[in-house]
DNA sequence: TGTTTAGATGAAGAAAGCTTCAGTTGGGAG
DNA sequence: CTCCCAACTGAAGCTTTCTTCATCTAAACA
């Protein structure tokens, strides 16, 4: 980030980066709320830029092209997430299973569900733009934050991390979906996130109580 | 059925009709098969016709439009999961906790991999064709079978049947989901349903110990 | 004030695929 | 043997959207 050493009147961003920086972000705004309100089907390359306040050249003067723009969007919102995750995993070291179980539930619940549309939205493209990808990058990062907040758990896990941390992953992973799926999601996440807790809880509680550790398959996280 | 009275010599489908189904059925093949081989990307209706040796016209003769068709070819595809996973259910009623968990989980996971490149294949299009619906049906009629299999366990659930099964739905589905979505599905699989198993196990023997009952929200079932 | 150039513009080119429909084929009934 | 119509055919129309690029604007700087 080149900063202009003469200006010396305020510490601003340099000008002329600033301009494009804004209109990145707003490209990038633009993508979600076209997507919020006309669909997948409907949005458009012009489209967006109409929204953001640009031209569709300057659309594509920051992205090589529509995929690209989608992926970008869909990245930036799963990083929220995943950072919301990694965040409660340091939070929660030392702590018991149950509080971890609890917090991190609530945690990841709570981010995809602040902006419930947008990440309905996001997923319906994500197919469109191999968002597999990238949704598998952001996993592999929470789950290794989750693998390491568990070693440090009270009650000592004789399994391997790895694959607890997986399924705790696929369980949240499947409610988040479903829930988003349903037709209200608010309405039914209270309930299912104190049951969700419930099931992590018997699953780590049996964990530690498990004799020997079968650590035959380590998932592979291929890079 | 129409069956052709006079025609007694063999008891074959009136020609006529059978001339549709197979037609029927041969486009609805290789659309899957064109899924398979060239991507939900360079699928057109074209050449699902040219795969299935019948010309586009006679595609749009029986779906009315490549949205249709795509959504038939999924409806059929989750029908095998369903159907399944309902049988299994049936079988295990009277069972232990731990047998229908074991059964339940092997049967799904079974019919999700057993072509699990054509359920990757259409997962990616599902959300082009509003498949949100149809799997949500699907859904639907499973988490009844499980309900009626769980209500006659050994062990008594003094839980809401109906949120146990659909916690159950979603954990099965999330590992699914994660699997399929990965480089290799096969090489993980037996360990993944081993845990899942476990964890299903886990849950459900807690859910058995649990003292009393919060029925409070029940979850929405809405047609 | 004049020059430079990052950044913005948007009309138009080009591609692509869905869907139609006028016309053909052939199995079966009379 | 003829006629009928269910079923099939596939070229072409139509629409739609992505992407380019020649041109313009105005910030930064001397």
């Amino acid at each position: 980030m080149p900063q202009h050493p003469q200006t010396l009147l305020e510490p601003r961003k340099s000008p002329v980066q600033a301009r494009s920086a804004a209109s990145v972000d707003a490209i990038l705004e633009a993508t979600i709320q076209v997507l919020l309100h006309v669909g997948k089907e409907r949005l458009t390359t012009t489209r967006v830029a109409q929204r953001a306040g640009v031209s569709v050249g300057t659309v594509y003067q920051y992205f090589p092209n529509k995929s690209a723009l989608l992926q970008a969007a869909l990245k930036q919102h799963l990083d929220k997430v995943t950072s919301a995750v990694e965040l409660v995993c340091q939070e929660q070291r030392g702590k018991t299973l149950e509080q971890m179980a609890t917090a991190l539930i609530t945690a990841f619940l709570g981010a995809k569900m602040r902006d419930a549309k947008t990440s309905v939205a996001l997923y319906s493209v994500s197919s469109d733009v191999d968002g597999a990808k990238i949704v598998q990058q952001k996993g592999i990062r929470s789950n290794q934050a989750i693998v390491e907040m568990l070693a440090t758990a009270c009650e000592p896990l004789t399994t391997d991390l790895q694959l607890v941390a997986f399924m705790l992953q696929c369980a949240m992973f499947g409610v988040s979906r479903r829930l988003l799926e349903s037709a209200a999601p608010e309405k039914q996440l209270e309930p299912l996130r104190q049951e969700l807790i419930f099931l992590a809880c018997s699953y780590l509680q049996a964990c530690s109580a498990r004799p020997s550790v079968q650590n035959a398959g380590t998932l592979r996280q291929h890079t």
